[in-house]
RNA sequence: UGGGGCGUAGCCAAGUCGGUAAGGCACGGGACUUUGACUCCCGCAUGCGUAGGUUCGAGUCCUGCCGCCCCAACCA
C-alpha cells in the first residue's frame, strides 16, 4: 500500500469515503480483497472535465490498492454512439494517463449473454412481456406520491414470455410494441422499483454489432450484470443513480449471472457506491449545451482551448498531472459541489511555475530606441531558464539599440503605485541596463510611436553597478532579432459563474457568454529561443503567465502560443478595486 | 403529497468510541524579489442549517422544524 500521501490531521490527503469502504472491504477480506473497478463511458460524445472526477475514482482506487480498472463502453443504445466516439475517448484517457492495460470492454459484446439471463429471469418468473404502449405504460407506473397498478400482462405463462421474447429477438414486433420488464413491485416508493423495462425494440444499426439485435438491454438491467461478468467488486458512479442502487442489487441478487462470473464457484458480488459529480465555476458541464456552442460556431470545434472537453482542455495546455491533482484537491464526497475554477488554475500554475523555461515575449510592442547605445551594435545577456531550477541553465538573448517592450509597461501620466517606465523615469530590463525614458515620440493622431531612452552601461547584470534598485523590472524583446508569433490570450468562456443561470426562466447559456473570452494577437514580438518552440511545449512568458504551443497549428506548420492562464497579478486586482 | 440524497468559513472538504472545529483554494496583511510572479511568515468558523433535549462535556447521540438536490425515458 503506497504511504506517499500527504498526512493531514492524522489522516491523508486524497482519502474519501468511497476509499475508506475500499480500505475496510479489504481488511474484512470482502470479495477475497479484491479492488476491481471499471470506467463506463458510454461512445455518445467527448469525455470533459466532469469525467474526470470517475476516472480519478475508478482508476485512483484501483492503482492505489493494487487492483484492476476496466475500459468499458456501455453501449447499449445504438442512438448517437459511434465508433470515433469510442476512440476519441480512449484517446483523451490514455492521454490523462490512465491504464486498463488489455481490459477493454464493451457491453454490447455481452448481449448475447444478457438475453439468456434474460430468459432465466423470465423462466424463475421474475420478468414478463408487456404490451403496454409507452403512453400507457406511464400511466400504470403511477406518479411520485401514488402507487402504480400492475400490467395487464404482468401474469403470462412462462412459455408466452419465452416465446414472445423470442419473437420480439427475431424482429416480429415493430419498435414499441412490446418491451420485456422484471417483475418487481408497482407499489414502491422507489419508482425505480415499479417493473422497470429491461428491453426495448430498436430497430437502429448499433455500431459494433450491426444489425445482428433489434433488441436492447436497458442500463440498470445491463450495468450490474456487466458488473458482475467483469467481478467488478466496486462500481461507483454519479448520485444521480442512488435510486438505483436497490435496482442494482436486485438484478445481482436475482438474475443467475454466476456461471459467466470470471470465478464460477467463488464469484464476485459487485456493488455500487455513489459520489456527487464535479461543477465548475464559469464552466458548462452539459453534454448537449456544449454541442450548441460547437455546431453554432461559438467556439471553432470539441477541441477549443476554452471547452471543458479533455481535447480543449488538452489544447489549451494543461497537463494530465495538473489535471488529475485538481480532481484530487476538489475532494469526492456526496454533498453538490461547484469548485471553484480558481482552484484548476492554481494546480497547472504549481505545476508550470516549477517545470516551465521562462521566456520573454512581448504581446503589445512598443518600440524604444536607446540613444546611448552605439549604433550597429549588439551583445548577448544571459537569462536564467527557471528561478525554480538552476539545473535548466541559462541562454543568451541579445541585446541592442532597438528594443520592444510592453505597451503597458509606459504610462505618460504614471497611475499611483505604478512601478514601471514613465516620462524622466527609470526601469531595469530583465537580465540587462536600468534605462530611462528621455523622450516621447507621437504621430499626428497623438499616438505614442516609440519611446527614446537612454541607458546605464555600469547596471548591467552582474556588472559594477548591476545592485542599483530602481522601482520595477520589464520584459523586453531586441527589435532585429526578435520573432513576429501569434498569441491566443484565453479568458472564462462565460461571464457568469454558472453559465446555467437563468435555464429555468429561458435563459439561454449563449446569452452568457464572454464576449473577450478569445483575443488573438498577431503582431507579437518574441525572442529567438521562442521561434524555435516545438508542438506542445510550455513557457512561462516573464510578468505574462504561461502558454502552450498549440500541437494542432503546430501541425500545419503554424507557430501559435496559447495563454493556458495569467500569473497572479495582484497590481492588476489592485487596480480593479 | 411518495422515495432517496445532502446541509461544517466566499469555494471545496476532514472530523474515529461524544472530549472542546484538519487541510487546500480564495481573500487580507507583512518579509523577500532584476518576473507587481515564486517562496516565506501572519490573519481568516466561541462556530458546524435551525430550535430544543440527553450529558460534566454535542459538529458528533435524540426529537421537531427549515432549506437545497435527484427520481415518474422503451436514455445512460
Amino acid at each position: 500500500m503506497p504511504d506517499d500521501k500527504e498526512e493531514t490531521g492524522g489522516r491523508r490527503a486524497g482519502s474519501y469515503f468511497i476509499r475508506d469502504i475500499v480500505l475496510a472491504d479489504i481488511a474484512a477480506g470482502k470479495n477475497g480483497g479484491a479492488v476491481r473497478t471499471r470506467f463506463p463511458p458510454e461512445p455518445n460524445g467527448y469525455a470533459h472535465i466532469g469525467h474526470l472526477k470517475a476516472l480519478y475514482v475508478d482508476f485512483g482506487l484501483a492503482e492505489e490498492f493494487g487492483g484492476l480498472c476496466n475500459l468499458r463502453f456501455d453501449d447499449t443504445n445504438p442512438e448517437g454512439e459511434s465508433i470515433e466516439f469510442a476512440e476519441a475517448i480512449i484517446d483523451d484517457i490514455r492521454w490523462l494517463g490512465f491504464d486498463w492495460g488489455d481490459r477493454l470492454f464493451y457491453a454490447s459484446d455481452y448481449f448475447e449473454l444478457f438475453y439468456e439471463f434474460a430468459q432465466d429471469l423470465i423462466r424463475d418468473g421474475k420478468a414478463y412481456i408487456c404490451d403496454l404502449s409507452m403512453e400507457e405504460t406511464r400511466k400504470y407506473r403511477g406518479t411520485l406520491t401514488e402507487p402504480g397498478i400492475n400490467s395487464p400482462w404482468r401474469d403470462r405463462s412462462v412459455e408466452e414470455n419465452l416465446e414472445l421474447f423470442a419473437k420480439m429477438r427475431a424482429g416480429e414486433f415493430a419498435e414499441g410494441e412490446r418491451v420485456l420488464r422484471a417483475k418487481i413491485n408497482m407499489a414502491s416508493g422507489n419508482i425505480n422499483m415499479r417493473d422497470p423495462v429491461i428491453y426495448r425494440i430498436r430497430r437502429e444499426e448499433h455500431y459494433r454489432s450491426g444489425n445482428s439485435w433489434c433488441i436492447y438491454p436497458m442500463y440498470d438491467y445491463q450495468h450490474p450484470l456487466s458488473d458482475a461478468i467483469e467481478g467488478i467488486t466496486h462500481s461507483c458512479c454519479s448520485l444521480e443513480y442512488v435510486d438505483h442502487n436497490e435496482l442494482y442489487r436486485w438484478f445481482i441478487d436475482n438474475v443467475r449471472w454466476q456461471r459467466a462470473s470470471l470465478q464460477p464457484d467463488d464469484p464476485i458480488i459487485p456493488s455500487q457506491y455513489e459520489f456527487s459529480r464535479l461543477n465548475i465555476t464559469y464552466t458548462l458541464m452539459s453534454k448537449r449545451k456544449l454541442k450548441r456552442l460547437v455546431t453554432e460556431g461559438y467556439v471553432t470545434g470539441w477541441d477549443d482551448p476554452r471547452m471543458p472537453t479533455i481535447r480543449g482542455l488538452r489544447r489549451r495546455g494543461y497537463t494530465p498531472a495538473a489535471l488529475r491533482d485538481f480532481v484530487a484537491r476538489a475532494g469526492v464526497a456526496r454533498g453538490p459541489t461547484l469548485v471553484d475554477v480558481a482552484l484548476l488554475e492554481h494546480c497547472i500554475r504549481e505545476e508550470l511555475n516549477r517545470s516551465a523555461v521562462r521566456a520573454m515575449a512581448v504581446l503589445r510592442p512598443l518600440k524604444i530606441v536607446i540613444t546611448n547605445y552605439p549604433a550597429g551594435e549588439m551583445e548577448w545577456v544571459s537569462l536564467e531558464n527557471s528561478p525554480e531550477d538552476p539545473a535548466a541553465g541559462e541562454r543568451l538573448v541579445p541585446f541592442g539599440r532597438e528594443l520592444f517592450i510592453e505597451q503597458e509597461d509606459f504610462m505618460e501620466v504614471p497611475a499611483k503605485g505604478f512601478h514601471r517606465l514613465s516620462p524622466g523615469g527609470e526601469i531595469r530590463l530583465k537580465g540587462a541596463y536600468i534605462i530611462r525614458c528621455d523622450e516621447v515620440r507621437k504621430n499626428a493622431a497623438g499616438e505614442i510611436t516609440e519611446l527614446l531612452c537612454s541607458y546605464d552601461p555600469e547596471t548591467k547584470t552582474g556588472g559594477a553597478n548591476a545592485g542599483r534598485k530602481v522601482r520595477g523590472t520589464s520584459h523586453w524583446v531586441e527589435a532585429s532579432h526578435s520573432v513576429v508569433a501569434t498569441v491566443r490570450l484565453y479568458d472564462k468562456l462565460f461571464k457568469v459563474a454558472d453559465p446555467e443561470e437563468g435555464a429555468d426562466e429561458g435563459v439561454e447559456v449563449v446569452e452568457h457568454l464572454h464576449p473577450e473570452s478569445l483575443i488573438t494577437l498577431t503582431d507579437c514580438r518574441v525572442e529567438p529561443m521562442l521561434g524555435e518552440a516545438q508542438g506542445e511545449e510550455r513557457f512561462q512568458f516573464l510578468r505574462q503567465g504561461y502558454f502552450y504551443v498549440d500541437h494542432v497549428d503546430y501541425l500545419q506548420g503554424k507557430l501559435v502560443f496559447n495563454r493556458i492562464v495569467g500569473l497572479r497579478d495582484t497590481w492588476a486586482r489592485e487596480q480593479n478595486r
